[in-house]
DNA sequence: TTGACATAGTGTAAAAAAAACACGATATTG
DNA sequence: CAATATCGTGTTTTTTTTACACTATGTCAA
């Protein structure tokens, strides 16, 4: 038997909450097999590259942007898993640095923003990618600050308690929620309300660590 | 810039926990540039094969035993990792099936336990990936029943709690751990004691469920 | 055989954390 | 200016966690 020389690629799964919803953004593929098709941004490992190097420079290229946070979620190596090709992929998954919008360098048509909730199937196994990105977003809640690096610099207590009771399933107590959270030196307000809502403006916070941490939570 | 079509390999830190101890199985590499080394049973994967299917070859050769509790943890990719050769592996960890002894087939010169603690450097960018298997067993003492795979069939709550305590790196209290753990039905005794310790007897007991589960604990 | 030794096994009370629970305040909108 | 929508806030009960010490039962050696 022959040892295989595969290609190495990643796969990046990009994250931001909006609306009380999990986004993810998503590259229109333009390749033969897959024309019209959604996928998670992706990119070969170059000969000089180690995963991590790829998976920056594939951010980069997918959003022109260059800072977020970034770890390794799992490495899919499927025999199938590229008709075309024997290809073994490290999924990643990133949250862009805070309030950045990307757009894609010339080097992608096409990248936008879906809600997770509401993608169509995606190419090649990238479901299953997006799957473990969101169960392994939904069990860092548990233990990690992560939830505040899904949210725009400045928001609500509300769209925290959000985050959570999406990734939860279930929905929390307003009074202990925000109890908890206050008591934790997590968030402080940054004394401007949110406007332009269609009811009493809500007080905004910002995160007080940028860096994920990890904290008990609930 | 060309894609890096480097060579796939697995690893593989295979664990029991002995006298209070986490136990790592390693093998003596024979290799010229790393004789005498030792390092976590690894191989190349075959052209045939997809990443479990390496593992699982690599733990029967390196064991000659077939069925143990596998999982993921982590793909190494540094640029340097292997001095030879581009070589991107993803590590694994194995927990044997209850009681079994391991001893390397005619492939493996030699497999030994050795203590975690105890180990001298190993080969490649081995330390590296034991201490990320380390760290994924005392991440999953908090929410699974991952120490009950660490155990023989037979085991008496000391035993349970000694595995614990070396985990979280803290002594709990007696009294408290077994009220816990007694109150959860994961463990049950087999109403026999064990013989041969220098002081009275314990009871010993069995898992409930041979299989890792996600539960709540300390 | 018996006394010294080592580990097993057991309950209660105090403290801390989590859960349950409702309404007045303040903005927007028509 | 009335209707509507979301904001913001405390207390009590329940549950969970922690702290804490002695007797029981076996082995081993004198």
């Amino acid at each position: 038997m022959i040892p295989t020389k595969p290609y190495a690629a990643t796969d990046l799964g990009i994250f931001k909450f909006v609306d009380g919803k999990l986004m993810v953004y998503l590259m229109e593929l333009t390749i033969e097999a897959y024309v019209g098709r959604l996928a998670l941004p992706g990119t070969l490992v170059l000969e000089t590259e180690d995963l991590e190097s790829a998976v920056r420079r594939n951010y980069r290229e997918a959003t022109n942007r260059s800072n977020a946070y970034f770890e390794q979620v799992y490495t899919f190596s499927a025999m199938e898993r590229d008709p075309s090709r024997r290809v073994i992929s490290t999924a990643y998954m990133a949250f862009p640095d805070k309030d950045e919008t990307l757009t894609p360098s010339s080097k992608y048509s096409s990248g936008t923003w879906h809600y997770v909730n509401d993608a169509p199937p995606l190419a090649y196994d990238h479901d299953q990618m997006l799957k473990m990105c969101t169960e392994r977003i939904a069990a860092k809640l548990n233990y990690t600050s992560i939830a505040l690096l899904l949210l725009p610099t400045a928001f609500t207590l509300t769209d925290l308690q959000n985050v959570y009771e999406q990734g939860f399933g279930e929905t929390l107590d307003k009074r202990n929620f925000r109890k908890k959270v206050l008591s934790m030196d997590i968030v402080e307000p940054i004394g401007r309300q949110r406007q332009g809502e269609q009811a009493r403006p809500a007080m905004l916070y910002k995160a007080v660590r940028r860096e994920m941490e990890m904290i008990p939570l609930f």
